[in-house]
DNA sequence: CAGTTAATTTTGATTAGTCAAAATACAATA
DNA sequence: TATTGTATTTTGACTAATCAAAATTAACTG
């Protein structure tokens, strides 16, 4: 069975191909991404690449192959059932669960897994808004705005944020841009590189135009 | 901080010290425990003195001193915790709970843990009757009887199961011989080397005596 | 095209945990 | 008391994962 550090090495590589959309990732991502030096990282793909997880191009990067994808998606899988699971039924605060789902995904047995699926009702995405894989290991990501390209002036809801860190949750928390919440962007300004939103009842709030690109949105009916 | 490797030996010296009554482990019944070599235990054993965790005695045996014995109590709280939680919240059968806790209680951080207490209202006892230690690392043994030592013919209440084996526990099932229940002893036959109990409405159980041992009663008021 | 630079790979070492098997110590028995 | 047997310890080796630092490769720059 695939140890804790062999399923964090395959999730990062998926979450990398699937953010830059690149299909193969340079070992000095990886290595940055795992926090080792990059030895480190290429005596791993090594490894991994034998077990047939990844194909490995020498001085070109790794990427995952259908077995490891596979079991990305299974680790994925467990990380936001596990971070849903600690929002919905533990009542810990979405902004915090990561770090604690990120142990989690490795222990759980598949009977516990299961069980947390059904007691959440088959969800389909987690407190993030990003999708549940399901346990077949399909997973889809439906097409969406986020604040930068969404339509001017037009109600639309948060589905999802693309940005896990604490620091940056806690933000959004407070700023009250949850998922689900509704807003519209009132104005963009290329110049300022700054794009502002307004939320019912607040005063308007202006984010860079990176910071609103982690923004997923759709519009409401 | 301790691994889940040093973390279990703790616990096991704990749980046989406590269950033989003896203070001193023998390095063999250390390794039968661990399901490791003898030489494995005598290694790991030094590295735990090294630390402060134990005190060892060539070819005598070894001791918990009193700084191994907090990290093993903390290690018996998140056990319990977990196992009680995962039968109250997450509705998994008390006779199959041992397994996943096993593997849960390296991981969970602080927080989950006190959360799952306060979730579960800061219980007593897990769902085997086990008591569970305090955050503080206190526990208390309530003195009880048995099904070998309890009064004849008197309406007791089970209250702990000294057995964790999931063969043994899915036999306590059947029976309905959970923690809870009240039955009597109608009979005990040294000759034999049995009990039998009497089980509301049910017809008469006989135990040999090692198996009655192994549940805890208390008399009913 | 030669030289510099940056990324990558290699090499050698380290740590935690383990096993197999040889060596040792001790207790019991003849 | 010498011998036997069992528990324990020691030794040497292995695996997974890591780092530091040296060596290599390839790409860019003048």
């Amino acid at each position: 069975m695939a140890s804790s550090t062999v399923e964090n090495y395959l999730k990062q590589l998926y979450l990398e191909e699937h953010s830059t959309g690149k299909s193969i990732v340079p070992m000095g991502r990886l290595a940055e991404l795992m926090k080792v030096v990059p030895g480190t990282a290429t005596a791993m793909v090594k490894a991994l690449a034998d077990s047939g997880l990844v194909r490995y191009s020498p001085r070109a990067g790794v990427r995952l192959t259908p077995a490891g994808n596979q079991l990305a998606l299974h680790v994925l899988r467990r990380h936001r059932l596990v971070e849903l699971f600690l929002v919905k039924i533990v009542g810990f605060d979405w902004s915090e669960v990561h770090d604690e789902a990120e142990e989690l995904e490795h222990v759980i047995s598949e009977k516990l897994l299961e069980r947390i699926d059904s007691l959440l009702g088959h969800p389909t995405v987690d407190p993030h808004g990003d999708p549940i894989p399901t346990a077949g290991g399909h997973v889809a990501y439906p097409a969406a705005d986020d604040f930068v390209n969404c339509p001017l002036r037009r109600r639309v809801q948060i589905v999802r944020i693309l940005d896990q860190q604490p620091r940056f949750l806690q933000f959004v928390n407070q700023c009250g841009l949850l998922p689900g919440t509704r807003v519209q962007v009132s104005e963009r300004n290329p110049q300022a590189d700054s794009v502002s939103i307004l939320l019912e009842g607040k005063s308007p709030l202006t984010l860079s135009t990176a910071a609103a690109a982690k923004f997923q949105v759709k519009p409401v009916a």
